[in-house]
DNA sequence: TTGATATATCAAATATTTTTGATATATAAT
DNA sequence: ATTATATATCAAAAATATTTGATATATCAA
């Protein structure tokens, strides 16, 4: 079958919407964007506490869409872009399929 | 600002990524995906309680990603592949200017 | 070595979501 | 008119998720 060669499957799938499904994570993804940050400055940012944002953080990282760096005391975290992409195309053979299977109208 | 081009916003985006954060949803859209489908015949596939499934749909249809139709006694709902494009655009737009904005790497 | 900072984790309290079973409403069939 | 079917909604119960404040651990600076 073609759906083998997905990425990623309907479980895995669930599990990252899971992890997008909160105002603050979003927020947390959308700095993300200008590259790394570490999580004091995310707690500067967003006027929220550090265990807080630590919380968060933990959910979008088991969910595979942020990954994590080391580097003294700090620890940094980035957008895993391939994942992202990963959903994507979910969507995209989601949109497709429908429309190739669509029958009436 | 090109921002404003964009077809859905950050909390429209949470509110779609929260009714997607389901498994029993994600099976119900799954079930869409060859065209519309009646409440009752999605109870007999899944085998789960009419209200539970009506309580899923409802959550599904207030986030925008699927419409009705009534006939009869009959309710059918499909999914709107324009909703699911604007949410693969916002994700193809975080991805972009991750991409555009990373600095080191 | 002592003190400060960055982060993670934990348990309890809160809040939110989901499930369940019952009931209501509308439509159609007998 | 009565009965059966499809769907929605409601309130209570159950399950999950989130927040909070405290504490633990590691790293660095003085």
């Amino acid at each position: 079958m073609l759906e083998q060669l997905k990425k990623i499957n309907s479980a895995q799938f669930v599990g990252i919407m899971e992890s997008l499904s909160d105002p603050i994570r979003i927020n947390i993804l959308e700095l993300m964007m200008n590259g790394e940050i570490c999580v004091c400055d995310i707690v500067k940012v967003t006027g929220l506490s550090q265990s807080k944002i630590s919380y968060h953080i933990k959910i979008l990282k088991d969910s595979g869409l942020i990954s994590d760096r080391q580097e003294g005391r700090w620890v940094y975290y980035k957008l895993n872009l391939e994942v992202l992409s990963d959903i994507q195309n979910w969507m995209g053979n989601l949109i497709q399929s429908s429309k190739n299977k669509r029958n009436c109208k």
